[in-house]
DNA sequence: ACCTGAACACCGTTCAAGT
DNA sequence: ACCTGAACACCGTTCAAGT
């Protein structure tokens, strides 16, 4: 009674958070909302379709405004906005990978960054393959660095990245930093490719 | 009584090919081997330890030979032999892109792009950075083909890419040859920024 | 050293029946 | 339309006991 598919996603989202992909069963989630588990399905057709539901939830909440600046600049912010995403709940980027590996959608960070390398002037076939090898590394790189971390449950990460140390601020050459580096290197010779032969 | 690991995960491995990860159970393959299914924690600590096995007994199938010609050819086949041995058992790149995310081994082909690599001259770390592009992009995608494919269960896939068809070879630009292509291409730029001394 | 028997503590999903 | 009660058909893992 009054349990729209908008709460139930964020108490399995809350549940993700503070027990792990593992921890979250139609059984705790249903008793969390003080309701037969069997209610759930009337709601979604099975856990996957639940699961679809919450990873769409975490990356709308982790959608950043669009930044300005030069065309690698701003896919290098959204990289890193969506890494934040993922980072920001437990076993998030486990469950945001799985559900678009399983192609149950999720979709929507391929397409911005298809248009975004697209509307930077490269062919919108290469544009796609670049979309989907960005997205592929942010997702794999997410998931792996997030599994490494398991031992501090740190909550949410802050999202916007404030200057958090102004005094000292080195190259700092991140992994994650670098691997989007290199794949827009890959990017910038097609667009060579494409518009002049020489820069 | 006479059951090795080694037999154990090859029953193991056709269980997978024929029923799929989901199917794969500790009853399941206990029964097939005729044993009781706490026989199995004997020989494995646990079903992700077995599942490691897997993943490597796969990954060790699939290996080729070193190839010659320029480093990036051999790149490129190296990247097509992974992709090749993950389409040839059913869900093998779900299990060993799992295996691999959670660090439970599977290390070997990360290592093998690295050396290859840096060997084509660029300086290490930054190889292993194009090697881990290059791994996650591969599991990724192949993680979704086979998704995508679980409708024709065609057993194993030819490894070795006999000439099928000798008649019609267009260029075929295949997304998956077009996104290692992207990122050799990224690999390309920091060749050329490590042999000018700009930086 | 290697395996059996039997249990423990769970799962996702279904479905008649209620309101 | 929305939920309850109760079951069905499973899981991975443990552990005393056998040989």
């Amino acid at each position: 009674m009054g349990y729209t598919k908008e709460s139930i996603v964020n108490t399995a989202v809350a549940i993700l958070d503070d027990q792990g992909l593992p921890g979250l069963t139609m059984r705790r989630l249903a008793s969390t909302l003080g309701v037969q588990q069997s209610a759930l399905y009337w709601h979604f057709e099975s856990k996957q379709m639940l699961l679809a539901a919450m990873a769409e939830e975490i990356l709308r909440r982790g959608r950043e405004p669009a930044g300005d600046g030069d065309w690698h600049l701003v896919v290098t912010a959204r990289a890193e906005a969506l890494r934040n995403a993922l980072l920001a709940y437990r076993d998030g980027a486990e469950l945001v990978s799985t559900v678009y590996a399983f192609g149950l959608g999720a979709d929507q960070p391929h397409h911005r960054f298809a248009d975004l390398i697209a509307s930077a002037g490269v062919a919108e076939a290469d544009a796609d393959v670049a979309a989907t090898v960005l997205l592929q590394f942010v997702l794999g790189f997410t998931f792996s660095e997030q599994q490494h971390l398991h031992a501090s449950s740190a909550g949410a990460i802050d999202a916007i990245s404030p200057p958090q140390d102004p005094t000292s601020r080195p190259p700092e050459p991140h992994p994650f930093h670098a691997g989007v580096a290199l794949i827009l290197d890959g990017v910038r010779a097609r667009l060579r490719e494409s518009i002049r032969p020489s820069r």
